[in-house]
DNA sequence: TTCGATAACTTGACACTGACTAGATTGCCC
DNA sequence: GGGCAATCTAGTCAGTGTCAAGTTATCGAA
């Protein structure tokens, strides 16, 4: 535990850590969420320990709440981002079909924030940055059920936004639980959710 | 919390607790299974304490690893109780419809299973309750995906079964994370779920 | 340039958790 | 009855989130 190596020779202060690093890290906020990610879509957000990402980032274990507050705001923080993530990948959608097909790539690429966008119990609900960017993706994704010509999107669009959405939803969820690894198989999964969609649209979706 | 009944008369050792309550509990195994229902459908999985589950059966902290060895035993049981209660419930399936209505049904009465069955970094996977009741619950999805006649399910009835599984699933997420509580609104869910299959499948199933 | 406010980080403490151990109590079966 | 296994208690340990108070760096005015 203690330190041998000639502990007094011109360091000021041995009881204190190393101080080749600067008192201030520098980015610890996109350090922490960096590793929070890592940590997250290898473990699930249960497993994710604050004390744990400080030790990651070379800082104290209090230092992280300082930019999040506590979990639930890093959490938060997350689910935002990833609300913001997912709205731009959406906003450039060719059609229905292509934002369903992006809504799953986001889900494999950006597993963790996934994970935590659906898990509003580890969410502080009301916190205005995650409530804005859910609104602006819930609005992304309905342009984009707008854009099917009304005969093939049923009377009632927002029906078609609940099932274009539940299917999309359903297939990334079971996609990122590993409920699909028979199934799917070593397809590209992005083809396959592409057949499925021929598959139940094609009497009507181009 | 206390009963207050008598409280002294005739207590041999005031050091002890309360000795109304009999050494062996009785069904320690079932209060403690339900305590952790109630704690997750209200809170998610991650709110789970063994001690607080303890603390509400009446028990010392680490009685509940005598039946469940650790927390992810507990979580796995309840997985499997799942995955049973919901094979149960398919397998009286009319069709595959109404498997989808199941499907959904279920994860309203039991969102505490549900969440926790797909939630695999919780849980033992190599389990052997939860790996064959998970088969089971497999199996008879596959038999509802079988008994559609071919002309309605399409060349591959593992991509039917895909479709089917997707939107039912992610249909049930969506609302157990309050996610169509705009959409759906007041409308029994189960029905918005009927519409949609009706919307979806509408050229072929009957 | 100096100074002071403020942001970034550390340190220490507290109550809580899961997991483990050894031992006490109980019901049950022969 | 005696023995035994299941059940439960009690104590301990390392690890956790969070809070309060202290320390250090940065930056904007004076």
């Amino acid at each position: 535990m203690s330190d041998t190596t000639e502990p007094d020779r011109t360091k000021p202060d041995p009881a204190k850590p190393d101080r080749r690093r600067p008192y201030h890290h520098g980015d610890l906020r996109r350090a922490i969420l960096a590793a929070a990610l890592d940590v997250i879509s290898a473990e699930g957000p249960s497993a994710l320990s604050l004390r744990d990402l400080a030790r990651r980032a070379g800082v104290s274990h209090a230092a992280p709440a300082h930019h999040f507050k506590d979990r639930t705001g890093l959490l938060t923080a997350i689910a935002a981002e990833g609300y913001g993530l997912l709205a731009a990948t959406l906003a450039e959608a060719e059609d229905l079909r292509d934002a369903g097909v992006r809504y799953v790539r986001f889900a494999r690429e950006h597993p963790a924030h996934f994970q935590v966008m659906f898990a509003p119990e580890l969410l502080r609900e009301n916190d205005l940055e995650l409530t804005t960017a859910r609104a602006l993706a819930g609005e992304r994704l309905r342009e984009a059920v707008a854009a099917v010509p009304p005969s093939g999107r049923g009377p009632d669009p927002r029906l078609a936004g609940v099932a274009a959405w539940s299917l999309a939803h359903g297939f990334a969820t079971l996609l990122l639980s590993h409920n699909l690894d028979g199934p799917v198989g070593d397809q590209d999964p992005e083809d396959v959710f592409r057949l499925l969609t021929g598959m139940l649209f094609q009497s009507r979706s181009g």
